[in-house]
DNA sequence: TTGTACGCGTTATCAC
DNA sequence: GTGATAACGCGTACAA
């Protein structure tokens, strides 16, 4: 919006002699005008350089098409591709993101929030797990939830469950003699809890011997390092001689206790077979290829977009504000067979 | 928007008798109220649950606090690490991003920059290669670009030349018989082309024996792997027994090279030396942490932002838009010394 | 210190 | 098929 008064409606209104409304017509409802005057108008916006202003359609008509997103952080590589996709969606809907990293901080967040809804967003998508899912619910504007606590929103999810039970089955597949998953402690009202259930109640349910540990395992790789060298310790003592099934929360941890085993041994010993989660590039890009779960970050994206745009369009049918049941789209892990458990790739 | 109407500065000034002016005035420059009458505003505020419209302002004042953002990927770390600092400068500046995953493809970018553009967007970062700075700098909003093509815009970009000298001296004083750099063909123009240059005049003054290996290593981690592995074959026979310094491209395929390595020996084999480019987490979080020259993220992103804040302020107190040469800014990159050149850490 | 009146650039509602 | 006019919500001369 520079000092430099922009070409607008009024300016092709008189250089065509229409008014401001067949030029607005011409945008919006183009076949309402005669094939000639269409080309008159189009040939005046090339000549005066006329440039749109999207902001004062938004006053006008209040649509935005803006949809704010609070994400935790971009270095978990899971984060960052599914803020690529969910980026991509512009091309299916046309509708532009402001984007948050939310910093853990319920202040920041709510900060964040305020602005978001300054700029009339139409929808918010969350990532970050500052903010419980009754405060989500109370802006009174769409809302959809990825992999995070979703009790009174609507949300998109992994069936960590599922995933649970495919690598413990994975593990026991390959006659591991005893099965560990290696996780933070979580609550029970977050998705990846899942995997934790899954893993126990497959375990119970096949009579196997299992052990779970949960470490904080933190958020930076020294302290993960840490952490999993001490377990790689304790592993190594006390089920020595014995084959172990190692299930650990995500692909970035998978990838440390790795190489852990590297820097020990020259090699993944025959007595480990280790799956990670998530199908992080670091799976595939690990010294050996990891065996994971992955999460199909590309359909997380998408179905939260197309859940939320949904919803946005409800808002546009009906005036009066329906009550809104939540809805929770489950999405269906994937079993990647890497090297870590198929010894003689 | 909702359909409900939404509060305004009229209702508020309706129900504290005031004029809509000085509800404006109680935002905008609250001291040349009376705090009796600030308060009674406050409270009428919370009392009709104001909230702020900043759409309106915008049309208003014409100050969009808006800022693009073109982005050719976040599957490098490096790229979302620097996306990462641009977005958390909103606490500094009060900038909002708008944000767009370039796709490598000049007429998608032109209609992603038509969007921002119709968004009047404030100013431009760009991080992707596809548009020419000739046509950015046509754009008539201050544009910063980071480590790109940057003839014709302003600019933030590291010392890649020095990076180079870094490298490259780092691996002579561990006495390697042969240096080698691996990167792919590029554009003189790009300033990541000064890592190569900089490998070659230092090897070339000091009289070393060196090699550059230019391979397309692509984009993706098979195709890298293909190469390298190629490569590392070609190494092995030609140079058997030699000691040899690896400089390459970056810390995603240098990760790549130092993976082969292990697969193939168990281990680095004494007569390796690596040093990767970025200082991207993989740099820390591979089998054996990899020496590497860092690219001050942090410091590129902060400073592209504070050259954009700069040319906006200008803007603002110069109605006439002066000619401006564009400025180019150099960041000094730092030399991380790990596992894959000190060999006894 | 406060109020009036108008402008920002578009869309919506009628009317013709 | 086209036009006049009133919103949309806020900022800002200018006046008081």
């Amino acid at each position: 919006m520079n000092k430099k008064k922009n070409i607008t409606f009024n300016d092709i209104a008189k250089y065509t002699n229409f008014s401001k409304t067949t030029i607005s017509r011409y945008f919006n409802n183009p076949d309402s005008l005669t094939p000639e005057n269409q080309k008159i108008i189009a040939e005046a916006l090339e000549k005066l350089n006329y440039k749109e202003n999207k902001v004062a359609r938004i006053l006008a008509n209040g649509k935005t098409e803006f949809v704010g997103i609070i994400i935790p952080t971009l270095y978990y590589q899971y984060y960052s591709e599914i803020l690529t996709q969910i980026l991509s969606t512009y091309e299916q809907y046309g509708y532009k993101f402001l984007v948050f990293i939310g910093n853990e901080n319920a202040e920041t967040e709510e900060r964040y929030i305020r602005e978001l809804l300054a700029y009339k967003i139409e929808g918010l998508i969350v990532l970050s797990h500052t903010l419980p899912s009754r405060q989500l619910a109370d802006l009174k504007i769409p809302v959809v939830t990825i992999e995070r606590e979703d009790k009174y929103v609507s949300s998109v999810n992994t069936d960590n469950y599922m995933g649970g039970v495919q690598a413990s089955c994975l593990l026991a597949k390959h006659n591991c003699d005893i099965l560990v998953h290696i996780n933070s402690p979580s609550s029970e009202d977050v998705p990846a809890h899942g995997r934790i259930t899954g893993f126990l109640d497959f375990c119970q349910e096949h009579g196997l011997k299992h052990e779970m540990l949960y470490r904080e395992l933190g958020s930076t790789y020294e302290s993960a390092r840490l952490q999993l060298a001490d377990i790689l310790e304790y592993l190594d003592a006390k089920y020595a001689g014995m084959r172990k099934g190692i299930f650990i929360s995500n692909d970035t941890h998978a990838n440390v206790f790795l190489n852990l085993l590297f820097r020990k041994y020259g090699r993944l010993p025959d007595d480990y077979y280790i799956v990670g989660f998530d199908n992080a590039p670091i799976s595939r890009e690990a010294v050996i290829s990891i065996s994971t779960i992955g999460q199909q970050m590309e359909k997380l994206a998408s179905e939260a977009v197309s859940l939320l745009v949904e919803q946005l369009n409800e808002r546009k049918n009906m005036n009066s504000a329906p009550f809104k049941e939540p809805v929770h789209k489950v999405i269906t892990p994937i079993l990647y067979r890497r090297e870590t458990t198929e010894k003689d790739l």
